[in-house]
RNA sequence: GGAGGGAUCGCAUAGUGGUCUAGUGCGGCCGCCUGCUAAGCGGUUACCCUGAGUGAUCGGGGUCGAGGGUUCGAAUCCCUCUCCCUCCGCCA
């Protein structure tokens, strides 16, 4: 969420962002409230500091004067009165900062959605076929490596049994990425619960908003991590970092849940957008100094996974009216298929400045006997299994249906080739 | 799931209604002393909110796991919750 203080000091800049960002959000009540809070308070404290004074009399003489004490009362009545009321606006100015969204960084293209997001670059190029590529759907259950139907008499739509060497082939990506993270990128291995408390999706900006896109157990308030970043954020939460101890990498492989009822009928063939997926994710605690520049490095972290698979990628540089709630700037991945013909996002890789680190209160301090200050986290994907599965089923398959394994994951799989 | 015990300043502990402005030890930091180191001596040691000031700063409020309650006054008494430990049950 955003500092009240900078609210209350910039609220144009903050306007401005909001607008960029073709938000409807106002400030203006938050601004009111924040006004009306801080007023109660010199009332109420000066209250408090009066009674202090006389307790503390009390308690070194022993003397109980009873008009004194029926002034306590009395006052005691109004600080209850007015701790209420300031608790209560407390909470409203609350709920209502935890719905506004991050401001853009300076370096983040202006505009309204999608087609505004700037292309960085490209890598490789769209594969050469003599022969009609064909979509990983058909592919899959040809070569009975994806069991639709099953996924779906077991969990309904939108679920898919992996099996044999496509179950094999999807272990080796994960095995693969997390060793390339952790052995050349400096990355240390996480495996988080996946499941976590309300706090934890407040603290990564999922709830309040988001709320439709998450499955939970009410009975024992557990929420199913719709990616990684919920638990990674969360592991430094209410805590204060040493000197020396940024930055942080961690990577994390996890399964992810999302209703994706938003998107009801929208890409429900394959395997592209499912209930439940996994991912390798990347994550990063760093000083606010170094943050952008550790997001280009995040970025190419990711980046190095398709360029050891060999497959065409593109960068692009989301706009703001495409980034994400709690990011300020952020690039997305997308990887070439040439069975669906689609662009596909595999990764997306976001510096959330201090959005986050003041929900969920991490903080570092820059030297000893300095004041503690909120941390930078980034996050991104590195990567999304199931679409990488789906490049590399559409890039890699043959005339007769096989599809070659990627030079770099034979290691893990042990076979050359799905026949 | 049942029974019991616990949560205090970085760590360890003291504190059972007012003199707690939370003590003491360890660790950390600064200084003194001493050829060096160790020991010793002295000092220091959290975080949040808020008011005044351009500012270094100064004042006020709050925080003893969390939230409520009793009281003029709560680390201390009462209630609820969370987490940890021990035992029993169940279980991969």
């Amino acid at each position: 969420m955003l500092d009240i203080k900078f609210i209350r000091e910039n609220p144009d800049t903050v306007r401005e962002a909001l607008r960029n960002r073709q938000s409807n959000d106002s400030i203006d009540d938050v601004l009111a409230l924040d006004e009306q809070r801080r007023a109660l308070l010199v009332d109420v404290e000066s209250m408090k500091a009066r009674r202090n004074e006389v307790s503390k009399e009390i308690g070194r003489t022993g003397e109980k004067p009873p008009a004194l004490i029926e002034e306590m009362r009395r006052i005691g009545d109004h600080i209850k009165a007015i701790d209420e009321q300031v608790s209560s606006i407390e909470g409203e100015i609350n709920d209502l900062l935890l719905r506004i969204p991050n401001i853009p960084h300076e370096s983040v293209p202006v505009g309204t959605g999608e087609e505004d997001n700037k292309i960085e670059r490209y890598w490789g190029e769209p594969g050469e076929f003599d022969f009609t590529p064909r979509p990983h759907w058909e592919l899959g259950e040809a070569l009975d490596i994806i069991d639709f139907e099953r996924g779906a008499k077991l969990s309904g739509t939108r679920f898919y049994v992996l099996k044999g060497k496509g179950a094999h082939l999807q272990r080796a990506l994960i095995s693969f990425m997390l060793d390339l993270h952790i052995r050349e990128h400096g990355y240390t291995e996480v495996y988080p619960p996946f499941m976590v408390k309300e706090e934890c999706l407040v603290a990564s900006g999922n709830l309040p908003k988001f709320a439709d896109n998450l499955y939970r157990d009410v009975e024992d308030d557990f929420w199913f991590v719709p990616t990684a970043e919920v638990p990674l954020t969360n592991l430094h939460r209410d805590e204060i970092l040493p000197p020396g101890s940024l930055p942080i990498y961690y990577a994390a492989h996890t399964a992810c849940f999302r209703r994706e009822k938003m998107s009801a009928g929208k890409d429900t063939r394959g395997i592209k957008r499912g209930h439940q997926f996994d991912k390798v994710e990347l994550y990063k605690f760093t000083s606010p100094e170094t943050s952008y520049d550790e997001l280009e490095k995040l970025v190419d972290n990711a980046e190095e996974v398709c360029r050891r698979l060999n497959l065409t990628y593109r960068v692009l540089s989301l706009c703001t009216g495409d980034i994400g709630f709690a990011s300020a700037k952020s690039y997305d991945i997308e990887m070439w298929a040439s069975g669906c013909k689609e662009w596909l996002e595999v990764s997306s890789c976001s510096n959330c400045a201090d959005f986050q680190a003041r929900r969920a209160n991490i903080r570092y301090r820059p030297e000893q006997g300095a004041k503690p200050q909120f941390v930078h986290t980034l996050n991104g994907s590195g990567l999304a299994l199931p679409r990488v599965m789906i490049a590399i089923m559409e890039n890699y398959q043959q005339a007769d249906g096989s599809i070659v394994v990627p030079e770099a994951l034979r290691p893990y799989t042990g076979f050359d080739v799905i026949e």
